[in-house]
DNA sequence: TTTATTTGACCTAC
DNA sequence: GTAGGTCAAATAAA
């Protein structure tokens, strides 16, 4: 990754990826002995959890931890509208006809160097012919087009809030041939929209309903490309399986959540998006007590480990915030202890080598 | 009345 | 010239 982040962030990262894997092991040694003390099997999942959500949170958002911290907090205004860059649909609206030609041309520019993922996504049984699972933002029809060779068509997104707040976030629905209850999602560019719930709009159908219930709430700001986070994750896999065939039944529900079992594995994670690169069911932090939380989408088929991430990323980073930052409110605990993901942070091993830093170039 | 979807036309890249 | 992508008017839905 090319970014100004310096050592610091670097050093951040290893520290974070350092105090997973120690903390990964202290609850492997416990799994094997079984003997609880000092700190559960749950806290300790929690911190690993928490560890790696840093450092998986620091990488998308450029390595810059002053980001990150900006992002703990769900900023209540408007982010950044991309309009300065691309040219700005208000001044058309307000001169109308003037430079739109340009405009458009600087737009298809930009469309160009939009970050682009695909997914592949396999619909729920009562609703495969309605289309794929819903990713959670607020998406408008604009284009429906039928593709050489391909036996369905293609459909075309945008996010609702294109006009409204700049966001010029769009995705392509292709149902596969060969498996009509799948569909390629192929996103392209990611979302600045800050998705405010519709006032006015009237939902058409119950899932509408739902859809809309389930885009009321604050996004991240995805900005870099997956390469070197895909990277960096494949690696992590190896560790954190190991832990999983101790059948903690914690970890990756790939098996238990009704996610088929294409996270995380290294020829599908080309394909993804940093967005996607956790399940939901594993960012949700244990602490919460969400009892129907695994089946919100039991039909999504990730590539790299749940389409759905982007929808749940910032809200679920802020339920890990306040699970983690608040120890006598846990209740996955019943003594005190400190939860707080900094707690710790210089603290423990240099398990990652530095090496790590030259893996990300 | 407002918002979303459909669909033919148009634009752009190859 | 062709295919993919987008626009925008017409239409539907709530």
């Amino acid at each position: 990754m090319e970014n100004g982040c310096g050592n610091y962030e670097q050093e951040s990262l290893v520290v974070e990826l350092n105090q997973g894997v120690a903390l990964a092991k202290q609850l492997k040694a416990q799994m094997s002995s079984e003997i609880l003390a000092g700190e559960t099997k749950g806290m300790l999942a929690e911190r690993i959890h928490s560890c790696l959500e840093k450092a998986l949170l620091i990488l998308r958002l450029g390595g810059s931890m002053e980001q990150f911290h900006q992002h703990l907090v769900p900023s209540t205004t408007a982010p950044e509208s991309p309009l300065s860059v691309i040219g700005s649909p208000k001044s058309e609206d307000l001169n109308p006809g003037i430079h739109v030609q340009q405009d458009s041309i600087e737009l298809s520019k930009k469309r160009k160097m939009m970050p682009t993922w695909t997914d592949q996504v396999r619909a729920c049984s009562e609703n495969a012919a309605e289309g794929p699972p819903e990713d959670g933002y607020s998406w408008r029809k604009y284009g429906q087009k039928d593709i050489l060779g391909a036996k369905h068509p293609r459909s075309y997104y945008r996010c609702t809030y294109r006009n409204i707040q700049g966001c010029y976030a769009t995705k392509q629905v292709q149902r596969n041939d060969e498996d009509p209850m799948q569909f390629n999602v192929t996103y392209k560019g990611t979302h600045t929209c800050t998705l405010a719930p519709r006032s006015k709009s009237a939902p058409t159908s119950p899932q509408k309903q739902e859809r809309n219930k389930q885009s009321n709430f604050p996004i991240m700001h995805y900005q870099q490309p997956p390469d070197m986070l895909l990277n960096f994750q494949t690696g992590l896999r190896v560790d954190i399986q190991s832990l999983e065939n101790q059948e903690t039944g914690f970890f990756f529900p790939t098996r238990d959540f009704g996610y088929e079992n294409h996270a995380f594995t290294p020829s599908t994670v080309h394909n993804s998006h940093p967005s996607n690169s956790f399940p939901q069911s594993f960012i949700q932090s244990p602490a919460t007590s969400e009892s129907t939380y695994f089946s919100t989408s039991p039909c999504k088929v990730s590539t790299f480990g749940g389409v759905n991430y982007g929808q749940h990323f910032e809200s679920d980073i802020t339920e890990i915030i306040s699970a983690t930052t608040s120890g006598t409110n846990s209740p996955i605990i019943g003594i005190d202890y400190s939860m707080d993901p900094w707690e710790g942070f210089l603290s423990d091993n240099q398990a990652f080598p530095n090496s790590f830093s030259q893996a990300k170039e």
